[in-house]
DNA sequence: TCCCAGGGGCATC
DNA sequence: GATGCCCATGGG
């Protein structure tokens, strides 16, 4: 038998999961992050929420996050998890909930250009990228060319190889597995817009992963960050610079640097006056006292870039 | 027209 | 290891 009155309520059975909110923490600045002027394919961002479509043990949830007082809410729009942990550490790893960052705005304290990077962007955190062969791919696709640009072939690509749901007509998608990718011919990667050789590097990514010979677990299990960083420059199309950005946004790894990074050059021009190019040492020099926390400053270099917001 | 944008591979010395 | 060249699109 049907129960009318449960209509009313459709809304809130929806599986609702809190986390409390960690210190030194602004949704405002995550989700900021995660706008920009941007037109990332992969969540949508609201006023006050953003939504992502997640895999969950293969089955697909729709997340919309926001802020409720004290707590961050995930309302999952479609779909449901049996265990809310796995909510909960996705977003863990999604905007780096677990890290007291009190120790990083100490060291920010004590360098005189940088410590307004503390006083403008505080609570930011590193918004993460959790699937570590959509982090891969989306390095290969935006070397070299601007962002607008790199965002527009990865739109294509998604939305003609991932997984998508609808909700109130509106699609989010997944991005696709390295099983997706296989199949594909340089060519059909072309048309994306992408060069040959980027199509060539996708599709030997792919083809590692689907070999067994590189994973977010293979990298992970070795003992340092350069360790990881020699493992992944090994693969054709990554460089020292996507390794660090796969470390850093993939792995959450700490001490990341993309050295040679344009953002990161314009930012400490900007901050400090040193030089753009063939800077490495005094790019060492400013981070050395960063130990431990070189990926935010990375992280917080970029947010200075963009001037719009609080 | 030239240069740059969240590079990397390769050849060459 | 440093340098130069190629890839290849779009915006300033």
């Amino acid at each position: 038998l049907r129960r009318p009155l449960m209509v009313n309520f459709t809304r809130s059975m929806n599986q609702t999961i809190l986390i409390k909110k960690p210190p030194h923490f602004s949704f405002k600045e995550c989700l900021w992050f995660l706008d920009r002027d941007l037109d990332d394919c992969m969540h949508k961002v609201f006023e006050n929420s953003v939504r992502k479509l997640v895999s969950f043990n293969n089955s697909e949830v729709l997340m919309e996050v926001s802020e409720q007082g004290k707590h961050i809410s995930i309302e999952l729009l479609v779909g449901s998890v049996e265990d809310d942990n796995l909510v909960k550490d996705y977003m863990e790893e999604w905007f780096d909930l677990s890290r007291n960052i009190k120790p990083f705005y100490e060291l920010l304290e004590q360098d005189k250009e940088l410590s307004v990077l503390r006083k403008k962007y505080r609570g930011l955190r590193i918004i993460g990228i959790p699937d570590f062969f959509e982090v891969l791919c989306w390095c290969v696709i935006g070397q070299q060319i601007n962002l607008d640009f790199a965002y527009k072939i990865k739109r294509k690509l998604v939305e003609r190889y991932g997984k998508h749901v609808t909700y109130k007509g509106e699609k989010y998608y997944l991005f696709p597995q390295p099983a997706d990718i296989l199949p594909l011919s340089v060519e059909e990667l072309k048309a994306l817009q992408m060069t040959g050789k980027k199509a060539e590097y996708i599709l030997g990514i792919a083809r590692l992963y689907a070999e067994g010979k590189l994973s977010a677990l293979k990298i992970k299990k070795l003992k340092n960050e350069n360790l990881m960083l020699a493992e992944l420059v090994k693969v054709r199309g990554i460089g020292e610079w996507t390794a660090n950005y796969a470390i850093m946004k993939g792995l959450r790894a700490m001490n990341g640097i993309p050295y040679g990074d344009s953002g990161v050059n314009n930012a400490l021009f900007q901050l400090k006056g040193i030089a753009k190019r063939n800077n490495r040492k005094e790019v060492d020099k400013v981070f050395d006292r960063f130990k431990g926390w070189k990926t935010y400053l990375v992280f917080y270099l970029w947010r200075s870039l963009r001037n719009q917001g609080q």
